[in-house]
DNA sequence: ATTACTAAGCAGCGAGTAA
DNA sequence: TTTACTCGCTGCTTAGTAA
């Protein structure tokens, strides 16, 4: 949705647009926008096109109703700032499944793991990982996650190699339980690992590719 | 501010980018935005030169920073969400302060009001109303108002006349308490009249033609 | 009064490219 | 690799105007 019109829509929740149907003509609009009437008039055309708004024209000026789709779309919007300034103490990440490298299951096996998973977390984890591949735009968002600290588990040794340090976060994986664990070190993986008590492909019936959401909690 | 603009630092911020500088080239910034390297790189160079983001340089990327006054510019847009969404307890008028024609004094000063104002509202009123002249487009915040009922009193004999039947919401003017009067009839005035214990033109040192912020609260 | 069409003018977009 | 300049061209804006 082009930022102009999400502007417009916002302006007519404002006046009270979801509720009740405004009065406002196509001129006063370009008023409080500063703009041409036929610049104003354009707006409100492709809002109502987009079937954002519904329109009713009398003799003078207009009655405009936000629709359900509008107040979706408005909706949808409050929610990024939620984002941005409440709920902190979450993130969010939208990837595709992918398919790990067989690692996963080797290490969530390991005893070591296992134990510090079930005491930090408070689960037992399913064995291997569920690998989700991030945009990579949105690695950003894992180096904000890391600044929050996160659940650390320290190293430990077990058949004679040493299993490095690793921080997870309790997080959901298309809502279900779960946590991701990122190395201590590399800042700039583009797949999040997540474990659960459940086997996630299964129970959410996911195959490759698919979108997943992948919701972070901080503390 | 453009509404690109702030799209542009709403979705830096859901990088991080508020609390941490974040690593985004104008090519990945472009990709995301689904346009063409020039186009991010100038909307950058936008927000750096409004001073809402701060940008450093290196050999690869940069790292970019929200300001404060770019924090504030999401924040107020979270607010007028807000407003939409959460609070619609209260609608917000904004108008200019401008001089009564003397009636307020006297509806005020009668018996028949003043007593009911008292019951309703909690406070004795000042002999007087506060006159805010809000914009013409804003007349749909006083309808949804109305839609909401509010404090109603009713008709009553004084004088050898009948003084109408009034709505009042109970409000803040810059702050201080008090509460609006509207006729019962007549559904678009453009003026508010606001009653307050205290003589708000004194308290708050306003004088004609003062911008005000009328809070006005349902139930 | 309105809304919104057509057409002209101009701002913003992106290809090419320099640093 | 980067960022960001110039410049031609496209598409948005607005004046004029019809309905």
């Amino acid at each position: 949705m082009k930022p102009y019109l999400l502007q417009t829509l916002k302006e007519l929740a404002l006046l009270g647009a979801i509720p009740n149907k405004i009065e406002l003509s196509s001129h006063e609009r370009a008023q409080q926008l500063e703009t041409s009437q036929q610049t104003a008039s354009r707006y409100l055309l492709e809002l109502d096109l987009q079937q954002m708004i519904t329109r009713e024209f009398g003799v003078k000026k207009q009655l405009i109703q936000i629709t359900i789709t509008g107040a979706d779309a408005l909706e949808n919007e409050y929610m990024s700032y939620k984002q941005i300034f409440d709920l902190t103490n979450k993130v969010v990440f939208k990837g595709k499944l992918v398919s790990g490298m067989g690692e996963g299951k080797y290490y969530t096996g390991q005893k070591g793991y296992a134990e510090h998973f079930e005491k930090q977390l408070g689960f037992v984890a399913y064995p291997g990982t569920l690998n989700v591949e991030i945009e990579y735009i949105e690695r950003n968002k894992i180096r904000l996650l890391r600044s929050y600290g996160g659940i650390q588990i320290d190293e430990f040794q077990a058949e004679n190699r040493t299993f490095g340090n690793v921080v997870c976060f309790k997080a959901t994986i298309n809502g279900k339980e779960g946590a991701i664990v990122l190395p201590k070190r590399s800042h700039y993986a583009t797949v999040l690992e997540c474990i659960s008590p459940y086997n996630l492909r299964e129970t959410l019936g996911l195959h490759d590719g698919d979108t997943v959401e992948v919701v972070a909690y901080i503390q």
